[in-house]
DNA sequence: GTAAATTTGCAACAATGATGCGAAAATTTA
DNA sequence: TAAATTTTCGCATCATTGTTGCAAATTTAC
């Protein structure tokens, strides 16, 4: 059995061509994806309302998550811990390249605890680091 | 002369009614605003295009900044620091309360330094904090 | 107060995202 | 494996958000 189907299956996914191919472009892309990305690497196969709800599908059942960006872009991302275990995943710091512009879970550098006034309770932390990626140095 | 006024005058920005009721808009809110929140608080005084063209201008003047939010929203919010001294804030980190969803600045809080892996050059960070302010603790 | 520069509002457009619904698939059942 | 059931797909439609060009109005400078 194809590694796509295994991950639709352990999740409760019907395996569907829209699923598979673009399940199947997240595991082949070593950063994250944008809505528009899948739209052009699928070549126009499905439509737009598919592709949305296909990512909203993988956002519930916990196989991507979304990257905050400083833009308005919304990036999703699958987390190697994610798909091999199936564990909640820790909260990593998300790289975003100013060259190549590719954003990269960086899934061992977990979100440092800081120091609040007083009177704020955190609950969840975002980071978001930009710069030159390895392999554009 | 208004405040409203003396900020406008010395970024070098014509002062218009737009310009002075946003400015106005943003010295009273104790959080960061969105453009809806912005066109609702106008009372429609303004066209569309006037509120975006605004906060545009006073992005490029450094007098307001982007917050970068989980969801797909972009928040502006003046610093106190920006507007009293026109000096560059430093990196603070964004407090999101997951109560109220008032943002707000953290101005005594900067972003800490990660370490990243080898290969990655790092030059701006943004970190984002949910949680319970102040106010709804 | 008038000329020059800037800003505004309107119209139009593009991109992004959501929903309802019948047709087409996938899954389950027998 | 074929029928019944459930789920998903694709189309049409709509809402929101943001941009651009241009003529009219406003602001600034002289």
């Amino acid at each position: 059995m194809k590694q796509v189907e295994e991950i639709l299956k352990k999740n409760h996914l019907s395996v569907t061509g829209s699923r598979q191919k673009i399940m199947q472009l997240f595991l082949n892309s070593n950063g994250a994806l944008a809505h528009a990305d899948i739209e052009k690497k699928t070549g126009e196969s499905f439509d737009r309302v598919t592709v949305y709800r296909t990512l909203q599908s993988f956002v519930e059942k916990g196989i991507i998550h979304l990257i905050p960006t400083r833009d308005n872009s919304i990036k999703y991302a699958l987390c190697k811990d994610d798909c091999e275990a199936g564990h909640h995943h820790d909260n990593h710091v998300h790289f975003i390249c100013d060259e190549c512009s590719k954003t990269i879970c960086l899934d061992d550098v977990t979100v440092p605890q800081v120091k609040l006034p007083k009177g704020f309770t955190p609950q969840h932390a975002e980071m978001v680091v930009n710069g030159i990626c390895e392999e554009c140095k």
